[in-house]
DNA sequence: GTTACCCATAGACATGGTCTATATCTCCTG
DNA sequence: CAGGAGATATAGACCATGTCTATGGGTAAC
């Protein structure tokens, strides 16, 4: 009464009571039919029950192995799915991608990578959760996304950082300003037109304020706003001169709607990391989605 | 891309992702915890999908890890099931036996072991399926039975017999022949009163015919019944002598409602036997049958 | 009778699962 | 801050056991 057998066993079981041969069943498993035999002796042995009649057709349940099999048939059945399903996770036929991330960088950084991915693996479902820095960091050490990406610099142990794309912030106005648009100004000069920046507590502002306190300035926005949006829209209709990152203008610089203003100062560029846990593996789909932004 | 995993790693895989800890695993399954860790790394590479975190406390299981686990766990439980139940089946919890013969052996015979056999083992479900002597033997050579109790002699190369009691047949009369009572007939003095038979078919019916042959006379029933209660209740309205196993008058001879009739010549006795599948198991059921009618 | 197909058995062999010993890491505590 | 407790990972040796080849026996079909 050694209870507790190999498993493997019932695989052997499974596929003998389903083919009705242990010769079947051993060219389905790649394994001799004396294997197959000595498998199904060991079952039945540590039963203390028989399974099959052996006749000259090949073998057949009895009333044991019926039993026996209609419980093994299913959990066989469920494992093969299992299988299945982590091939297709592996595969990227399915499974989910959960990104961490703010709305803007979303919206003019992330979208080109998800496009491109989703359509290479239309069966990951992908999550979007946006929030700030500090909040896709919780995210992400409560495992609720599998990568976030956040502007640099993150300095924090748990987290390993790959830094993927180089933005550049600028200055731009709109037609307001028009006389700008060939000019080179210094800080003092920029500063006599109104500023609109971005809202206190994001890296940009912090950025851009310490950047003029370095050079013996102080900035002070004549408006301040929540998001990228409106930092453009305020700019296009001449409300004043926005700080912004150049690649998410792109579109208004080509149209002519916005035009960047040269400082005699060089600007220093904002990177875009991608954040995962260090230490933690990642899954297939944000493997392959990395690779992809990289 | 080798699948096709040994379905033992998935036995370790449950019960690491259950415990939540590979050392919790391994004493659960009696291993060590270099085996579990070693167990599930094999998982892991197989599937080219991490299934668990690690960290200080244990592990805990990824987004591909409880993929697997839904699938895993069902099949775990179900294997389980299967062993507790093999094991009812074994330990006669659980099960059933079927057993095929005429309403008479039944009645007369079988009844008193079954008593005691479902007194044992309640959890038995027990199925009589009556029938002639061919179509229990086709009963059993169909799987429909697990044995059959019929009269000896039977011959047939893929029957197991297993002679388990004798019975005498007699011939016995009712109060209106009490003049017989004492007396010690011949076959000849015997053929003057009416007999009473079971129907042609039966082996008793035969056997007592061959018997009377030999010894250079016919028998020849003034009437034939298709039941033993017949036999038995012709004899005591007085209708005839019967003939009959007396085993089966047994109440009756006691309570003086028929006596047995003697003859100058002795009758032989008749067996019954239990009859199984030749080089078929048994259920376990079955075995412990026979082993307590032995 | 003979062929062909089953399953069972025996015994040799080698794979691979398991062990011990040790390393590394994290958390917690004094 | 050092050190202990407890977690998992790694390395390497060993031997159990699963698998094979070879063979036997039985039955059905031609």
């Amino acid at each position: 009464m050694s209870m507790g057998n190999n498993y493997e066993l019932y695989k052997v079981f499974y596929w003998a009571a389903k083919t009705g041969s242990l010769t079947q069943a051993a060219k389905a498993l790649y394994l001799t039919q004396p294997s197959v035999s000595h498998a199904i002796k060991q079952l039945e042995e540590s039963f203390g029950v028989s399974l099959f009649y052996r006749n000259s057709k090949g073998v057949e349940l009895t009333q044991e192995g019926m039993v026996l099999y209609s419980y093994i048939e299913q959990s066989q059945i469920l494992i093969t799915l299992a299988e299945e399903k982590m091939a297709a996770l592996k595969n990227l036929d399915s499974g989910e991608l959960r990104i961490g991330g703010s709305d803007s960088l979303f919206k003019h950084y992330v979208l080109p990578y998800l496009e491109q991915f989703h359509k290479l693996h239309p069966g990951v479902k992908l999550h979007l959760n946006h929030g700030t820095t500090p909040e896709v960091i919780t995210f992400l050490k409560e495992g609720r996304i599998d990568l976030g990406v956040v502007r640099m610099p993150i300095v924090d142990p748990q987290l390993q950082v790959t830094e993927s794309f180089q933005l550049q912030d600028c200055f731009v106005a709109g037609a307001r300003y028009a006389e700008l648009k060939n000019e080179v100004l210094t800080l003092d000069a920029l500063l006599q037109y109104p500023i609109i920046l971005f809202s206190r507590n994001s890296r940009a502002r912090m950025t851009i304020t310490e950047l003029f306190h370095n050079y013996g300035y102080s900035i002070k926005p004549e408006i301040e706003v929540g998001s990228v949006d409106l930092l453009i829209e305020f700019a296009r209709r001449g409300l004043g001169i926005s700080y912004v990152t150049r690649e998410f203008v792109s579109k208004e610089l080509e149209e002519g709607s916005l035009f960047e203003v040269s400082l005699d100062i060089p600007l220093p560029p904002s990177h875009v990391g991608l954040l995962t846990m260090r230490n933690m593996p990642l899954s297939s789909a944000a493997k392959t989605f990395i690779g992809l932004v990289k």
